[in-house]
DNA sequence: GACAAATAGTTTCCTTGGAAACATAGTTGA
DNA sequence: TCAACTATGTTTCCAAGGAAACTATTTGTC
């Protein structure tokens, strides 16, 4: 007549798999904000370095982001002059976005501090570790249709 | 004169582990709405079970949310009548939290869907790929001391 | 062409959690 | 002893993002 006990927390690999990705992230949250910029901000910032017609819309599809969230964000990055908004003359609904000459300076500075961040991280794996590490995940994801991007 | 282009997002393992996470964590906050809790109370809940001399201080200590936090949780708890808060008699700053009946009784429920998410989630991997998989993601936690229990 | 439905972006309201101030109550050291 | 410090829990204020209502357009259908 015995009962299982439920099991830990501990037990779960979704367990672990946050633990540590909470880790990596609060970290490279606290080195963005050497820059003043949230990780939606950088995300944000990335998807549109090189893009020339992309709008709040195609933010959302991609992050999975709320179209409300993602005119906020925007909202914060005209006022700190990294992004303008431009109608879209075919369609007086719809903007597109650019990064300003300032926005496209500041991208590969966050670039750096995502580079060293990760390899901070995950420096204690060896290479075949950390390219096994990513292999899974990658199987993980692609198993899942897990496509969009983290912006938190 | 070329200059490297920014590195892209999926250039990051960090990247990778937290797209997964996300998807594995959000799979489990809808999970978890079917029982109407949150993924806080499920960690506290369950930090709680089999303890009775954990104070709130204790659930801010092991998962890094603050005391702030944590009190709005128990907040929640107690109006749910899942947990109950008891003065500690030679401290009157302090107090115990315990399960109630009816807290003990959701426990095992809720460790059932959370079993369950993880072997969905990670059911498309081998028994030694997931093995591999906690080993990789134990050996960061652990280089880097990565202690709090996620509540999010 | 007219009008219903769909689409793009914004705004409002709500929830969650951090930061910091607060109220109490122990602790320590001169 | 008692003032200063520390510790516990709560509250207030703020920032971020989701849900859904809202405005303005466009598309599709008859």
């Amino acid at each position: 007549m015995s009962r299982r006990s439920p099991s830990t927390l501990e037990a779960h690999l979704g367990y672990w798999l946050r633990r540590v990705s909470n880790g990596v992230s609060g970290a490279f949250v606290r080195a963005l904000q050497s820059e003043q910029v949230s990780v939606a901000e950088w995300v944000a910032l990335r998807l549109l370095l090189g893009e020339t017609q992309r709008s709040p819309g195609d933010l959302a599809a991609l992050t999975g982001m709320t179209r409300g969230a993602v005119s906020k964000v925007v909202d914060k990055l005209e006022a700190k002059a990294l992004v303008t908004r431009t109608d879209n003359p075919e369609d007086s609904r719809a903007q597109w976005l650019s990064l300003t000459r300032e926005g496209r300076r500041l991208v590969p500075k966050l670039a750096a501090l995502a580079d060293r961040n990760d390899a901070d991280f995950f420096g204690c794996l060896t290479k075949s570790e950390k390219a096994e590490l990513r292999r899974l995940l990658e199987k993980v994801a692609d198993a899942h249709r897990l496509r969009a991007v983290p912006v938190d």
